[in-house]
DNA sequence: GAGTGGTCTAGACCACTGT
DNA sequence: CAGTGGTCTAGACCACTCC
């Protein structure tokens, strides 16, 4: 370094260590020298490398692991989920043959994965509509719920793509008791054709789109280090007649996954240069 | 408290000033004890004090001030985008007055407010596509582009609701020498007029939706404390022959916005109970 | 038992803000 | 000037992992 740096020292350790392991000298996988060795190295107290160490986990770049060490993170690829031709996609399948939405899921529409390489796992319950819920569904306050709390993954990777709480008005799903059944998940065909058992087209799905620091829970399960950011989505399913039948918050690491949406425009169709 | 509580004392804090805050006790825009003080009530060490006070700040429940103190901010209302239907809609305002035009803009379509509620920045510059953005346009590293940086906010409130760099291929702006001119923004009638003062029709818009930390001078200048999380949104805008004609890299912060994305699915039309 | 990261202490000096 | 938050030190004890 020429000159002074003027930056605090933890930010220049930070930023040396971002270095390495983007020139590859810190292969990834591989593990960090130990807090007290960095802070020899650099002449630093051990609380200025934590601090540093911190930086890096915010960045996404390394992964603490307790008891054991600090490990560079795989650079990660980003999932891209075209979740409106998906949605259509699962529509289309609601009228295919068992035997073909059996062969696959959604998770394969976004990865090219097949079923056998995923791991899924659905928990079912119920519960009473909070002020929140009871909202989207423009029902009271109260209204049974069935709940049902899903995540995935790639087989071959440790790091859940989704989290996702999923809730149906209760009447509604009993109306085909295998509805109420963890057991039968994966459902071949998804949710669509699960309401379609029971009558319902969904027509519309309203996406709502946020960004916030994971809950501790979901930084466990979706393996992304505390103060990375999660994508936080609410997606409200309505039906032909417009009543809400769905209503799912799903939570994305922000830092694997892109959610591309079209907008298509209506066109001019042959006005001319109307504009003034 | 009953019984032990195993977590860190400093969550213990955290956890505590929350519930402060969320009763009112410790009001929006008042300031917290100073950490000296803060440490002394609560028995602790300065530094574990700050250990809370950074988890409120990445709750976004306080902000910090170098010199002045921490200050609970308000309980942040959401803006809500509805970026499908504001696409259309300034797409149909092309066509409108320049009078009707000047009236209203694209953040009054969110918010609701007036231009003069508003502050607008712009700044304009050229630049030479790196390959990322070479990429987005599908046009050859180097191609020329013009530059233009925007932030917007509403006029009584001090933090930014968006800051976004758009990037136009610069001999299409060309065409229309006005609109490589800082001076004649805020245009009238946004982007899509501007675009159709040059010939060019928007057909469709896809936005690619991420989450992650903010950058140092993103937190500076939308107001979100290091830790908190935007949104960063790629808009790419292709006009009726499949050309992209803008690339917009914008960044919201994700406490503050929510974008919604309506989907609509293809109705089956009166088949009637086909699945199996 | 040795090594790791997580928590915590009791100091210190600094730059910045207000008066 | 006094008070604030930002950085930094040199220790300490703990729970956890691995051997």
């Amino acid at each position: 370094m020429s000159g002074r740096d003027w930056r605090p020292r933890y930010v220049q350790v930070a930023e040396d260590l971002r270095e390495r392991i983007a020139s590859g000298e810190l292969a990834s996988g591989s593990v960090l020298p130990g807090e007290l060795e960095l802070a020899e190295r650099y002449h630093l107290s051990r609380t200025s490398v934590r601090n540093a160490i911190r930086q890096l986990r915010e960045w996404g770049l390394v992964r603490v692991e307790r008891g054991r060490g600090t490990y560079v993170r795989a650079p990660r690829e980003r999932v891209t989920r075209y979740n409106a031709e998906r949605y259509q996609w699962e529509k289309d399948r609601v009228r295919k043959s068992e035997e073909e939405r059996r062969s696959t899921g959604g998770v394969e529409f976004d990865t090219g994965l097949t079923v056998a390489d995923l791991t899924f796992h659905a928990e079912y319950g119920e519960l009473r509509a909070d002020e929140d819920l009871a909202g989207a569904f423009g029902a009271p306050v109260g209204t049974r719920l069935l709940r049902r709390v899903y995540w995935t993954r790639p087989g071959t990777d440790t790091a859940p793509l989704s989290l996702a709480r999923s809730y149906l008005p209760y009447d509604l799903a009993a109306r085909n008791p295998e509805l109420l059944d963890a057991g039968n998940e994966p459902w071949p065909g998804g949710t669509q054709h699960q309401l379609a058992t029971v009558g319902v087209e969904v027509d519309r799905i309203e996406e709502r789109v946020t960004a916030r620091p994971p809950l501790p829970d979901e930084a466990d399960r979706l393996d992304v280090e505390p103060g990375v950011s999660v994508l936080a989505v609410r997606r409200v399913s309505l039906d032909v007649e417009g009543r809400v039948v769905e209503v799912v918050d799903a939570v994305y690491p922000g830092d694997r996954i892109e959610l591309v949406y079209p907008i298509q425009l209506r066109r001019w169709n042959g006005a001319g240069e109307r504009w003034s």
